[in-house]
DNA sequence: AATGAATGAGTGTTCATTCAT
DNA sequence: AATGAATGAACACTCATTCAT
C-alpha cells in the first residue's frame, strides 16, 4: 500500500512513471477509443519506452483497466438541505466531469468494449456511475424521509429518472442543452410528491 | 428495343450478396466495435471476396455507414388513444430492438468513434434515434390536445424524460430491469399532469 | 490485313477503341511506369471497360507490347546535303521528340523492366532508336563519299558519338542544354575529319 | 562512468542486419524495379523480418533511397599522366561497375520512377554519375593545361561525349562491345585537339 | 529497472485477371 | 462485342508483445 510493497532487490519502479503511463492511457483512451489507441502512443505522452509499460502491465486491457480503475471517485455530497438544488447541482457536476473528460466517447469505449472487455465497463460503473447514484439516492431518501416524497416510491427508478435524461439528450444530439437537470428534477419531484389525490 | 436505356450492361450486382455482407457487417459492428472488426472477418461471414465489398462501397467507413443506413428506421405508432398504453408499447418494443442488435455495443462503438468517424453516431441518430422520438413526442401531443398533458410542458424534454432511465439503467448495470418502461411513463406522466393546484 | 480479316461471325471490334486504348496505354506507361500504371486507369482515359481491354490483349505486358510497336518509326531525313546541319536537325528532332513524349520516363521503364518484359525495350530499340540510327549514318555515309570523313571511320560509334552526350547529359541532370546538339556534331566531325596529318 | 553519454540503454541495433538489408534492398531494385519488388522480398532476402525494415526506414521510398545512398561514391582517380589511357580506365572501371550492379536496370528504375520518387534519381546522380563526371573532368583539366587540348573547350561537353556512347550503345543493344572506350576517347581527344588550322 | 531491437499476425486496399450477362 | 461483377494474391504498413542489453 505505501511506496515498496515488498522491498525486493534492485532499482524500485518509479512512481512517476506509473502516474504519467496512466494518466496518458485515460486520456488516449477517452480520445482514440480502447482499439484506436496504441501502446506506442503511450508510451510517447508519458515520455517512457513500450516496455516500461509492458514491465508494469502484461497486457493492454491490463494498463487500461488499471487506468479505469484510479479514476477519482466520487465528490462529497452538498447537503444544503433543499432538495431540488442538491439534486441539480449533483446533476450539473456530473455534467461537468463528464464534459470535461470526454465522458461520452470513454462511456462509449467500455460499450464497445464490454463483448471483449467487460472489465472496463464494470470499473466504470464502480467507480463514476455508482457512486454518483449513491449520492442522488441519498438526497432522496432525506427528502423522503422529510415527507416531500411518496413513502412507497422506488428510490432507484428516480435516480435513473433523473440521470437518463442526459444520456438520452445526447443521443439525440441535444447534448449540452440548457436547463436539462431543472427539467429532470423538476419533472421526476413532480412525478413523486406524495398525496397526489 | 423498349427501355434499353437504363438496362445496364455486363452482370447484374447480387442482391443477396448486398444483403449479406450489410448483415455480417452489422453484427460484427455491434460484436466486436468499429476498429476490433475487420473486412476479412465481413468478408468470410458473408462468403464473399473482399473484393468484392469494395467494389461496392470504398472503404471500410463506407460499408459501416451503408449498413447503418440500412437499419430500419421507424415502427408504425400504436393508435389505441390509451396514452400511457402507447408509451409502454413504444419504449417497449425500442428495448426489445436494442436488445436485438446488440444496440448497446453499437451505440457504444458509434460514440467511441464519435471523434474519429462522425458519420456513424450521426446515422445510428437519423435512423434509430430520432424516428423512435417522433414517435414518442406524437403521442405526447395527442394526450396534450386531450387534455391530459400541461399545455405548456417541454415535449422534447419529456421524450428524453421517457427514454433516458432505458440507458440509465444499463450503465447502472440494471439494464433489462421488469417494469422500467412502466414507471418511467408513470413518473412522466404524473409529472406532466396538468392543473397540478 | 484490312478492316476484318477474317469476317467472323457477330459484331466487328471497334477500331476507334482499339486505338482510343492504345494511345490511353502508351501516355500512361511513360507517366506512370509499367508496374505503377494500371489497366483500371486505361481503361477510363480511353471510356471502355477493362473487359474490353483483356478481349484484344491478353494480358497487360501484351497491351503494353503493342502500345509501344504502335509507336511511329522514323522521320524522312532532311537532304540539305549540308553534313553538319542534316546531323543537328535530326538530334534535335531526336530530343525534341523525347521530350515531347515524356522519353526518359518510358525509356526508364522499358530498362527497369528489361529483365521481366524483354520485349519492351526490344520494341523500343526496333521503332525509335534504330530508325533514327540509320538516319544519322545516311548522312554519315554520304558525307564519307564526299570525302568529309575519314574513309575507314567506325560510323556506328560516330552515331553513338552523336547520340551518346543527349543520354549522358540527361544522367548528369543536365538535359535539355543548350547546343548540345551543335557541341556533339562539331566534336564528332572534328574526330572524324580525314588527313588529320 | 566515463562517455556514459552516447551509451544507448537497450539492445544495440545489429549492423550486420542494417547491410543485409540495404544490399537486398540494392540488388532487387535492380532486378525487379521499385515497384515491382516488395518489402517482403527484401526481409526474405535479408533474413529478417518485415517489421525490422520499417524499424529503421519508415517507408519503402526511405529505404530504397538509403539504399542508393551507400553505393560507393567514386575511384581514386588514375594518375598515369597519360591523358588517353587514364580516361580509358575511368570508362572501362564506370562500365564495369554498372554492369556489375546491373546498373542499367537501376538506371532504368530511377528515370522510371523519376515522377514518383524523384529523389531515386537525384541520388543516383550524386552518388554515381557526378562523381564520375569529376574524375573524368580532372584529367581533361591536366590535359589542357598541359597544352593536350584547345584552351577554349567546354570540358562538361567533353565528359558528356566520353560518356555518352556507352548508354548510346546499350539503346541501341550494342551494349558491352569492344572498344567502346578507345573509340570514344580516340574521337573526343581528336575533337579537342588544339591548333587544328 | 529500463530501454530499444525484433517479431508474427493482422490491417485496409489495389490490381490483373476470369466469369456471367 | 462489350460490359460489370467477382475474385485471389499481393502490397505497404501497424501493433502488441517478447527478447537482449
Amino acid at each position: 500500500m505505501g511506496e515498496t510493497e515488498t522491498k525486493g532487490a534492485g532499482r524500485p519502479r518509479s512512481a512517476e512513471k506509473d502516474a504519467a503511463i496512466l494518466q496518458a492511457a485515460l486520456e488516449l483512451l477517452a480520445s482514440h477509443g480502447y482499439t484506436r489507441m496504441s501502446l506506442s502512443q503511450v508510451a510517447a505522452a508519458a515520455q517512457v519506452s513500450k516496455s516500461t509499460i509492458h514491465l508494469r502491465w502484461k497486457t493492454k486491457a491490463d494498463l487500461l483497466t488499471a487506468a479505469l480503475a484510479a479514476l477519482r471517485m466520487a465528490e462529497a455530497p452538498p447537503a444544503s438541505r433543499d432538495t431540488r438544488a442538491d439534486l441539480i447541482t449533483i446533476l450539473k457536476d456530473f455534467a461537468a466531469t463528464v464534459e470535461r473528460v470526454r465522458g461520452m466517447a470513454l462511456i462509449g469505449t467500455c460499450l464497445a468494449e464490454e463483448a471483449h472487455t467487460p472489465e472496463l465497463l464494470a470499473l466504470l460503473r464502480e467507480r463514476t456511475v455508482l457512486p454518483r447514484r449513491t449520492l442522488l439516492r441519498q438526497v432522496l431518501e432525506q427528502a423522503r424521509d422529510r415527507g416531500e416524497i411518496r413513502p412507497g416510491a422506488d428510490l432507484e427508478a428516480a435516480v435513473s429518472a433523473l440521470l437518463g435524461p442526459f444520456y438520452a439528450d445526447y443521443m439525440a444530439g441535444r447534448g449540452g442543452r440548457m436547463g436539462w437537470a431543472e427539467d429532470a428534477v423538476d419533472l421526476a419531484l413532480a412525478g413523486l410528491r406524495p398525496t397526489d389525490t
